[in-house]
DNA sequence: CTGAAAGCGCTTACAG
DNA sequence: CTGAAAGCGCTTACAG
């Protein structure tokens, strides 16, 4: 990818007559310049077809307007909407998106950001709290901002713009439990490495263990993808000790249980209600429809833009923004027995 | 976003007592320096924590490492599986990935690519044929590769990583009409600068004019959006001419439309079949499960990310690349009646 | 409002 | 295998 030789900066101010200090300044800070001489300095940038050198720039002001997005893997719309949104609102600012993924690997998430930080990422979204010591240090030496989304945490040091997986997971099986299941089963995201799976099972324990009587029967960890979900549905069903309620630490592993308890003939949700979390298109698409925790990701991806671009203007004193994750109820929950 | 002052080549220089450029060798081609002065300067490196500065780098070497994909959206699972098939391979090659997304604005397609331009990006992925002839003007002046994916071409000025979409919907109607289907109608994506949607619905009509007594009763454009399927498909099912199959552009119109027609008591495939388009999890997660053309998203993204790179490199002769698109056969087509 | 000039931090022929 | 030095194309105090 070598360039062909693109004009330059003292090319246009040749052609313009002025100073190559001036052409900077009609790009950058148009209303210092007099409108005769912008006028002439368009006209010498139109012709020659000049756009100002990414590296020169870039030297010479030591910014490179990117963020980056390092995201555990961009083929679960889990995250889709909550980048999409994060994009958007950078894209009005004129900010670019950098993006990486990691497949839940720490390791891959430390040589990504440091890549990218080699790469001029000037800020971070990233996804939830566990992360290698390693990548902490690197961007505390750096002193790179980021937002940790997806999570929240009391830590007043670090930016978050997400919610709390443990509370949303613990309000979801609350309602469950008014329902009155008792035998609760649990399909749970992959928790190593992983705080978010880890505390919606935090999440779903506690509220279990503030109603008496009520049993969490088994839980079982899954890669977020459908074979791994309807296996352990199908795993959770054969069990002797069979729930009427099984969580799920995502809507992947939710939607595939539902379609296993069908092929098995167990009627959802007469014979065993099923609940998720995400609220991703797959919730609707699924008979019956799934009651599921709807994660913010237009606020998280919204939120992380604005602080990251806040902090790029130098305001300081910014606050770490958490949002609801509300239970969305459809028809896969209902009361023990239909 | 203002860096705090960090060590450059020249702290590195003066510790390991050699000069910058055996540092700039050092880092950039290992086996041009002795193994002993490696040592030094890694141990220099070490203890500065330097890396190099992105600006300065960029600058002199005139190459930006970067690369960027512009999809028409990042919500839409779609895109999501090619562009992180496209990002793995990058990344392996130590390329980085700028992402932006249009909404299926040509442009806002031409403004992001030219923002990715002015920001580095050394080489495009684009989506589809459909494209701002400014857009086109641009990249031909600076020329800058790009790919095109999701779509073929014969121009063998172009480099496509894609598949024949119009081939991919008439093979698909073929097997649809080869069931008995005589009255088929289509869900399609909006078709105005879409020739992914567009080349579907001439495969579609293309199959059904090689069957003698089979009829198109009706096309309805409607964006890629559970809503807007499912409203599609009640008016079709609404109509007094009622097709046996419903082709669709996409499968998240696929999807919505058998959950409305469920929802109207309309039996699929007994009453009406449904075939979708992309394969992705949706398919496999509504009931019935649903018969839908395969869209090579991995292979497609690993292409382009081959191509771009083989360019990078310096070859030349490059050849564009297509894949197969084939009907993945499940439950929700069956022979008219049942 | 505009210009002359220094400087940003690298890479890379060229010479040895 | 290594170094001195030019140069990449901008931006930005500073001066006027």
């Amino acid at each position: 990818m070598q360039r062909v030789s693109q004009p330059t900066i003292d090319d246009v101010a040749r052609l313009a007559g002025v100073s190559t200090a001036t052409i900077s300044r009609a790009i950058n800070m148009p209303d210092r310049v007099a409108k005769a001489t912008r006028d002439k300095i368009e006209k010498a940038i139109e012709t020659l077809g000049y756009t100002p050198n990414y590296g020169g720039r870039l030297l010479a002001s030591n910014r490179t307007n990117t963020v980056a997005a390092v995201i555990p893997t961009m083929s679960n719309a889990m995250f889709a909407s909550g980048v999409q949104a994060f994009q958007e609102v950078l894209a009005g600012a004129g900010v670019n998106l950098l993006i990486a993924s990691t497949g839940y690997d720490p390791d891959e998430e430390f040589r990504q950001i440091r890549a990218l930080m080699a790469n001029g990422a000037e800020g971070f979204l990233l996804i939830g709290k566990d992360r290698a010591e390693t990548t902490l240090a690197l961007l505390k030496k750096r002193d790179i901002p980021y937002v940790t989304t997806w999570c929240f945490g009391n830590d007043p040091d670090q930016l978050y713009a997400g919610f709390d997986n443990e509370k949303a997971a613990f309000d979801a099986t609350r309602q469950v439990l008014l329902q009155g299941h008792r035998r609760i089963a649990m399909i749970a995201g992959i928790t190593i490495h992983n705080d978010r799976a880890r505390d919606r099972v935090t999440g779903v324990m506690a509220a279990i263990a503030t109603q008496p009587g009520a049993r969490l029967v088994q839980v079982i960890e899954a890669r977020y993808r459908l074979e791994a979900g309807a296996d352990a549905m199908e795993a959770i069903l054969s069990s002797v000790d069979r729930p009427t309620a099984v969580m799920c630490g995502s809507d992947v592993l939710a939607a595939a249980a539902i379609v296993r308890a069908a092929e098995l003939g167990v009627r959802v949700p007469q014979d065993v209600s099923v609940v998720g979390f995400d609220d991703i298109g797959l919730a609707r698409v699924v008979t019956p429809a799934l009651t599921t925790v709807r994660v913010p990701q237009t606020d998280m991806g919204q939120a992380a833009a604005r602080l990251l671009l806040a902090r790029r203007a130098g305001e300081v004193g910014l606050k770490s923004q958490r949002f609801e994750a509300p239970l969305i109820l459809r028809g896969s929950l209902a009361p023990p027995g239909g």
